[in-house]
DNA sequence: TTCCCTGCAAAAGTTTTGCACTACT
DNA sequence: AGTAGTGCAAAACTTTTGCAGGGAA
């Protein structure tokens, strides 16, 4: 394959972060949508926001629960979920399923990119393509499709996981 | 974007059901795979195979469950989601996680697709990119990983939904 | 005859909702 | 003061599991 190497690859969470806004921007902006749609600012809302922000990538709402908690003992999961889903009406927060039970959650607001997902150890990789976003865009044309957004998801193993035992 | 068309769009089942197994060829198989694992052929097992064969596309647990009723009131979902996790296991059912609470699940043994989904009407339309499919390959080399499975899921709005009256 | 399979009901896991109370604005 | 938000518990929804009885090999 004599393609040029397009790719970016988002193994460090530090990378695949860059860009992306400050703890403060992110949360001033979830403080200006709140205004917007006569919401209100609460102390567990922004405790919720932080803890996300903090714990970076991916996280289901158990794990913000739990994280959440250690500040706030008195949180119960229905305000992790009702925020979750304010911050995804804010467009802060995307929701995504991989193949698990629980959806997992990631902050919005930085360069789009997709997923690799190793089956054996969970571990999940960024990367950035611009050919597919290309050619995403091309394949909804050819449907006659308008696009609000799509998902590239790669599953199998990772390189650590394949130099494993078993293949 | 001087790209020659190289995207088939399957938009009427009967496209993307050609090249499928008939009927009878896929539960022959379904009971040669459970031969050789020391299982029994029971008539749920085909009642529920057969139904979900004849359903077509995309279906969840709930609609199959529906289906299968009608034939034979007495199944319970019990019975339903084993066999469902045994026809995966068999290679002859693959369940997906679109951006929905439940699983849905498609037969297995035609050409690989992917999947536009309209974000109105719900409608499901299969595609396939001979180019998208080279690129993941490339960038799962590029990862350093091997690749067992992938999946594009692109969502907007059909061509229909775009002719609508807002937007 | 021996296990495997089934149906029922109960459980488990995730997310949502009703309600009385609290606290932003 | 008035309205939106919170915590709790219960409900809703999807999927899994335990168990006693039934059926394929």
């Amino acid at each position: 394959m004599n393609r040029r190497r397009e790719t970016l690859v988002f193994e460090h969470p530090a990378q695949a972060l860059s860009g992306r806004p400050t703890a403060e921007e992110w949360i001033e902006t979830f403080h200006a949508q709140l205004k917007e749609r006569g919401l209100k600012s609460t102390a567990q809302r922004d405790e919720i926001a932080q803890a996300f922000y903090r714990m970076g990538r991916h996280i289901s709402a158990e794990e913000l629960y739990g994280e959440v908690k250690q500040a706030n003992p008195h949180v119960g999961y229905a305000t992790i979920y009702r925020t979750l889903k304010l911050l995804k009406e804010c467009e802060l927060v995307s929701e995504r399923h991989f193949d698990e039970g629980q959806a997992r959650y990631e902050v919005l607001g930085e360069r789009h990119h997709d997923h690799f997902i190793c089956e054996r150890c969970g571990r999940i990789i960024e990367f950035e393509n611009p050919q597919i976003e290309r050619l995403q865009q091309a394949i909804a044309q050819e449907i006659g499709a308008s696009l609000t957004r799509h998902k590239v998801e790669l599953y199998g193993l990772c390189r650590d996981c394949r130099g494993g035992v078993n293949k």
